[in-house]
DNA sequence: TGAACATATTGACGAATTTCAATATGTCTA
DNA sequence: TAGACATATTGAAATTCGTCAATATGTTCA
């Protein structure tokens, strides 16, 4: 089932892990971040275990990357992330005052 | 990692399952269902399956139960799936005008 | 008490997920 | 162009997950 063309489920899926959504917090605090750092950051997994992770991450539109030389860039695709939020959101708790904030397709959504 | 004693993996991976986001709408939806309602709304799943899917609901706090003679009566726990969308919402798409509507718990997290 | 009903638990199976070593691809620079 | 570097992909092993048939537990009513 989709809200607002957003697959709710898939979203859930792409954060129901340890090392994404700490992958996903790291890009929310620090911008964008080479592969490296990332991988730098996490002892307790092997760069193609991060690159794996980004990979979903980045199929579900929750982060953007970008070449830049050798190295490949990757931030937090903030739209997105805050898009699916206020969907999940509109979709399990309305009427808790959401009004006030959600996003327009949401909004919509709920109608 | 734990945001106002929530687990957010472990909300995340409870909505990662589209017949548990299914129960957990229908239970917004309805209000108050016994498990043959849900069972007999979902004819892709059977009464065991559907059982375990309400036990890892209610486990992670989602949902709230009671007897009732022989019957068992599943609903929403809305204040927590609530405080769940908001410290997920605080985590990673905070300064999105949210300050405006944040839970306690959640704002404090972010301080 | 025993039969009927509602739900939970167990056990087993196939599918999906996470992980890493090995290797491939793409990019820069000497 | 060759070598070094950064990241991605492949393939395989271990684990977790979703599912259901069979069965157990708990409740009501005759």
């Amino acid at each position: 089932m989709t809200v607002a063309g957003i697959d709710c489920v898939a979203f859930c899926r792409a954060l129901g892990d340890a090392t994404r959504q700490d992958i996903l917090q790291m890009l929310q605090k620090k911008g964008e971040l080479r592969v490296n750092d990332i991988v730098a950051a996490f002892e307790r997994s092997s760069q193609p275990t991060i690159s794996h992770h980004l990979k979903i991450l980045k199929h579900e539109g929750l982060v953007n990357s970008r070449r830049e030389g050798k190295e490949i860039l990757y931030s937090l695709n903030a739209e997105n992330v805050d898009e699916c939020c206020g969907m999940l959101w509109a979709k399990f708790a309305p009427g808790k005052l959401l009004s006030i904030r959600l996003p327009k397709s949401a909004r919509k959504a709920r109608a």
